[in-house]
DNA sequence: TAGTGGTCTAGACCACTTT
DNA sequence: AAGTGGTCTAGACCACTAT
């Protein structure tokens, strides 16, 4: 086909295809869980040569935004329950397994962001955010204990939500009911001494250490959506990284 | 050519030529640094086309075993200094930058595996390893004090050599003096409370939240060849993690 | 100029799923 | 039987490096 019709000096043409399906899952053209169209007929679509289309494919395939079904077809990954756990949680018990917690929410209001939430979500000062408190258990053990701070212009009716009908596992709830799909994170840890509060609620001694964990999570078009700032128990569980 | 001759249901094509470039990484056919046979002469000497010599040379790109360099060929990669930190330190400053620590070695000598330790890196009980205690500082600061365990059968030579000439960066010593390669590492992070032994080395209170970094790093062939444990001071660096 | 990796195309056959 | 992704091949042209 005709490569200058889309080469003005964007890079490679399998780059190009990648971006048009990655805006096609942003304007949710295909949506989580649905299938896309066959390789060749994209290729088509795309006025590029299949192998071109399944590279492109390869790589959002190996970002964790497609999944492949040999002899059906290529779906849109789904933050369901498990996959949003398996993904970017990083705790795991002795044996290496991962826990299933419970969530316990304290907490679910709307207010205005302090100063150093607005820099942390890239908001203006003084933007609504929604902030929600809660602590995870696992064998009615709790966990960890944690704040996420969301922008309220992309989830703002999740504050009228009664605390309890908030679901274990909100990257779903956040694809379901806002569009919004969270596919990348940043993490920061450090150790710190438990606070008089924090020691309370995870059943632990004022000034254990505790791991936190600062997660800054972003969405298909790198806008920061979700600003989690969690305090762990490491006693049981730890925090598991592999490097390659 | 002929696809029976290198398939006795050994999986796919591309992934036996991958698992025949690792053996001659692992046998040092191709030694760290040294530049591989061109991808057309590679086909020829393995009996398939150019292009799956390709798929498997792109997948040990994407593991940090090999780096292509356009117009020149495509070397082993090596454990330079500066790979070696930029590679497997996950300590950033405040600014996201990864800092360059100096070491400072406290301790170097053999003696026989305790339990725990023979566990971990799968030897047999009282087996001879090599134990390094040493702290690494930023800025003249102590950052985090840490004991290297390795088996004695690789780095037998290692008790000898002067505390004083163990470089800062031990993957390059491991893989030039040692021949072993270092390219996969597992680790596990928990908040423990500092001893009065490192309080007094990191320059603390004893009780501080320190980070643990459990780490297990694995050669080339699979085979466990250090366990680190490292303590850390968070409250300038912290650990960084990316999720995808 | 020759050789290398980087990209793109085109078409074959296989394994799997669906109808 | 038809359609899908998975693999493998073959050859074109480009960009870069060395000489």
């Amino acid at each position: 086909m005709n490569v200058e019709r889309m080469r003005p000096g964007l890079g490679p043409l399998y780059r190009q295809v990648k971006q048009r399906v990655i805006r096609n899952l942003i304007d949710e053209t295909w949506k989580p869980g649905e299938m896309l169209p066959s390789e060749p007929r994209l290729a088509e679509a795309f006025g590029v040569s299949p192998g071109t289309v399944r590279r492109a494919l390869d790589e959002l395939v190996s970002e964790n935004l497609l999944v492949r079904q040999q002899g059906k077809g290529t779906i849109v990954c789904r933050h369901d329950p498990e996959r949003s756990l398996f993904h970017f949680f990083r705790l795991v018990d002795p044996a290496g397994q991962r826990p299933t917690p419970a969530s316990l929410v304290l907490a679910c209001f709307r207010r205005r962001a302090e100063k150093a939430e607005a820099a942390r979500l890239s908001l203006t000062a003084g933007a609504p955010v929604v902030v929600i408190d809660r602590t995870r258990s696992v064998a009615g053990r709790p966990l960890l204990v944690e704040r996420l701070v969301l922008p309220a212009r992309l989830f703002g009716e999740l504050a009228q939500v009664a605390p309890a009908d908030l679901p274990n596992t909100l990257y779903t709830l956040y694809e379901e009911r806002f569009g919004v799909t969270v596919y990348r994170a940043a993490e920061q840890l450090t150790a710190v001494a438990a606070t008089e509060r924090e020691a309370e609620l995870l059943a632990v001694a004022p000034g254990t250490p505790l791991l936190e964990i600062d997660r800054l999570a972003t969405s298909l078009d790198g806008v920061p959506v979700e600003w989690r700032l969690s305090r762990c128990r490491t006693d049981v569980h730890r925090y598991r990284v592999e490097l390659v």
